[in-house]
DNA sequence: CTACATGCAAATTATTTGCACTTTT
DNA sequence: AAAAGTGCAAATAATTTGCATGTAG
């Protein structure tokens, strides 16, 4: 997925072209990492100083209903990511410091479907958190 | 962990042995599933028709950092279970209808820190949603 | 009688919604 | 124009906090 495809996506859909969805998508692809709604109102605020949250959190949920964005849920907010869709199925690794995020190609889900046939797997959250390398070496760094 | 093992761990912490606390942990260990605020308050309004949620929030966190519960955030709820930690670490299956809970013991941390060694891993998030047999049958009844 | 526990009311925080106005198409 | 997008202000909803009072040790 890219902005491009994402702007396609909405014009099919009937969703109109604005430059404030545009540049949302813009932050998300240079990004790369989940971010929340405050993260995109603070970048977006530059270019529109009246942006306000409810464009943000409309645009946000209606990106992550057509699968543009993927949503987490993190420390009691909602993150967002462009999503990586197109690729195969896959967690994070997320740095809690950063923000960054590391792929995992793969799933511990499918040995879990055959150990417990009986319950009917809807959906499934598997997220790992920490410190990335980068942000690990600042720490060293400043404690010296 | 039981009621009587976490009202003597209170103890020990400086903590007083009050009705609703015990009462809150008795709701937890008869019902072994994830619990919201809400969920709480409900059940020991009718032992106390004055309890408000305050007291509920703050014993919950009390109870989280003692690691008498398990806490997690589903639905953009904090909830919360008896902890199981005297069993070996383990993750859930979770049924999005009745709250029941499945117990898996394998967990899929150990082969991710191999693979991501430059990864400081503070923490993760394993979790299965879905529904359970029991939730399935009586579905299947209803549309008779 | 002292520290912790609780209720009340008010504050916080993230998110959503109704309504009037403004853009896209 | 018509449909969709947006800002504003107000509403929710979950959770937290200050303060005065109550209660367990």
């Amino acid at each position: 997925m890219n902005v491009n495809e994402a702007m396609e996506l909405l014009k099919e859909k009937g969703y109109k072209h604005t430059g404030k969805r545009e540049d949302m998508l813009h932050f998300f692809e240079k990004e790369k990492r989940y971010l929340s709604a405050k993260d995109v109102l603070e970048c977006l605020q530059s270019e529109y100083p009246g942006m306000s949250f409810d464009t943000i959190y409309r645009n946000l949920s209606l990106f992550a209903e057509l699968n543009i964005l993927e949503e987490t849920e993190l420390e009691g907010e909602k993150r967002f990511r462009f999503s990586c869709s197109t690729t195969q199925h896959h967690h994070h690794l997320i740095c809690l410091e950063c923000g960054k995020t590391k792929h995992i190609n793969s799933c511990p889900m499918d040995s879990i479907r055959q150990q417990f046939p009986d319950f009917q797997v809807t959906g499934h959250k598997f997220e790992i958190y920490g410190k990335c390398q980068d942000c690990n070496e600042i720490t060293k760094v400043d404690s010296n």
